[in-house]
DNA sequence: ACACTAATTATAACAATTATAAAGTGATAA
DNA sequence: TTATCACTTTATAATTGTTATAATTAGTGT
């Protein structure tokens, strides 16, 4: 399942003519078998194990190539850190505001907003974002003690 | 118009304890008056020339004062600053991806994805957010020449 | 083997925001 | 009035996430 998403990926890489470095083929495997959407430092810490001296710069650098060759997508909040996700299909992300957990949830795209945004603005839309917001069970049950 | 949402904000920070002070009146008035949802520094900038001596730290604590009793919405996008925004009416914005611009879009809630949301993951949701992105008419223009 | 390009590393720089401490301000009440 | 006390502002330092830079290393094609 992940070994066939993973395999898919470095095929990507190799058609866009992207290097599969060894710090590239850790990070995408680490991205595919988290389920936590991780930060770039995560990624780092967990990393830094198997390559105690990859720099921080080549996190961010290589996340923003997948970025780039559509294989990860930024979630990206306020003030905290950016996450990370592994594109697999379209979802939508409900977050805890209590312990930040990110759940991923499923929903059809929203094409009408888009179209009536494109009618009433006469924007040319590409795309939107939307994340919902609230307290997981687990935070919810510690609120009432 | 604008002059009721002052009056009203500034009834609200009576009601809640909040100190009228002639920075908080400024930057209250400054964002009414904004048509354009502006940054901390823009704030801060705008109100220079009235205040040559107050602190950037100003502007930051008294726009979290304003968000902590509903007064002003805070629109956290990635890397790039904060946007704040005087609560009116429930809106969601288009934000041009070539020039930064951002738009109003009024649309009814969305609280069926709320609810299902609840429903699939258990969270007791509080609100969600979203933005759709795109290009306007101006950049649109620009890109075909 | 050689040259060329891309990737990594280490470090410095940056920008937005927050924390801190000192000084100022204003309301309340003795 | 004046003493007090909490709140606010200011100035500045610190923090944090991220990006830029330059030097080094590694990989690829000829």
């Amino acid at each position: 399942m992940e070994q066939n998403h993973l395999r898919e990926a470095l095929d990507t890489l190799k058609e866009t003519g992207v290097r599969i470095t060894p710090q590239r083929h850790a990070i995408l495997e680490f991205l595919i078998n988290s389920m936590t959407h991780p930060t770039a430092d995560e990624i780092y810490k967990a990393l830094e194990g198997k390559f105690p001296n990859m720099s921080v710069a080549t996190v961010y650098n290589n996340l923003r190539v997948f970025r780039e060759v559509g294989l990860v997508k930024e979630l990206t909040f306020g003030d905290a850190s950016s996450r990370f996700d592994f594109v697999t299909t379209q979802h939508y992300h409900v977050i805890c505001e209590g312990c930040g957990k990110i759940v991923d949830f499923h929903y059809p795209g929203l094409d009408e907003v888009e179209q009536l945004a494109s009618h009433v603005t006469g924007f040319k839309i590409s795309h939107h974002r939307m994340e919902i917001y609230g307290s997981c069970p687990e935070c919810t049950m510690k609120e009432v003690h």
